[in-house]
DNA sequence: TGGTTAATTAGCTGATTAGTATAATGCTAA
DNA sequence: TTAGCATTATACTAATCAGCTAATTAACCA
């Protein structure tokens, strides 16, 4: 029993779903419209697979018009994750801060606008064990 | 062979090693430093085996010091999953406003501020098949 | 040298996942 | 009622994952 964000990490792990995720952005679509780009390297049983992995995760909703089902797209669970990543958006800066050290020490620096900054969060010292 | 894309959000799908990464927003921590919260529910085997899925998706960066392997953060990953949310920014929004709409019809209007913009992204007609 | 601590490896189990082929369901239209 | 299309269900295989115990490596200390 995963806890939602789980779920929609997980749902986001592979390229095929994100590729329908994306697809969905444009809007609604039925299964075989969604499964088409995937058809030479997948099945049509594979891909609704994978609809029902989004489905589960809630960022997808399958509605019925005939024999079709169209889908389309729910974000609302992105944001969830979206505000968990917030809490690490300092340390990505601080990643290219290193990257940009690092990238000074290798080769002669090629003009780069800002990169100036002293690193956003100072490492905490390593206090052993205990 | 998965994409990096995918290794970044597979990685996060898991609520032990993401609360590992939110530990070591706090700075460097050993393995069994990081371990120990865990170690009602979990060996240590368990926790290392977390670490390395963390390390391949290189969230996670491993040192030597004596006997202990100091652990840090790497957010740069996270970067490219962010950037990947980014397209869905507007559609987190949408999914909002439909929630809203809905609450709407639910419950009377409980004095919220801001809920008065036009929905942000038209949904597009579904055009049968084809 | 031997003992202790930190961490990893190896080998196992059970659960989940991604994919397949084939069969079944449900709807429309003739 | 039957034919045909869209979709899902079933049943299977192979691979991966999360967890365990037990054993092993590696470094320190006395």
């Amino acid at each position: 029993m995963p806890d939602t964000l789980s779920q929609t990490f997980s749902a986001l792990a592979d390229p095929t779903r994100r590729a329908i995720l994306a697809r969905l952005r444009q809007g609604e679509a039925s299964v075989s419209q969604l499964a088409e780009p995937f058809l030479g390297q997948m099945t049509l049983p594979g891909v609704t697979k994978h609809l029902k992995v989004l489905e589960r995760a809630g960022l997808v909703t399958k509605g019925r018009e005939a024999q079709w089902r169209p889908c389309t797209l729910n974000a609302a669970p992105l944001k969830d994750a979206a505000e968990w990543m917030d809490e690490y958006r300092v340390f990505m800066e601080a990643s290219l801060d290193r990257l940009g050290e690092y990238l000074k020490t290798v080769a002669p620096p090629v003009r780069e606008s800002t990169l100036t900054d002293p690193p956003t969060s100072p490492p905490a010292p390593f206090d052993d064990h205990r």
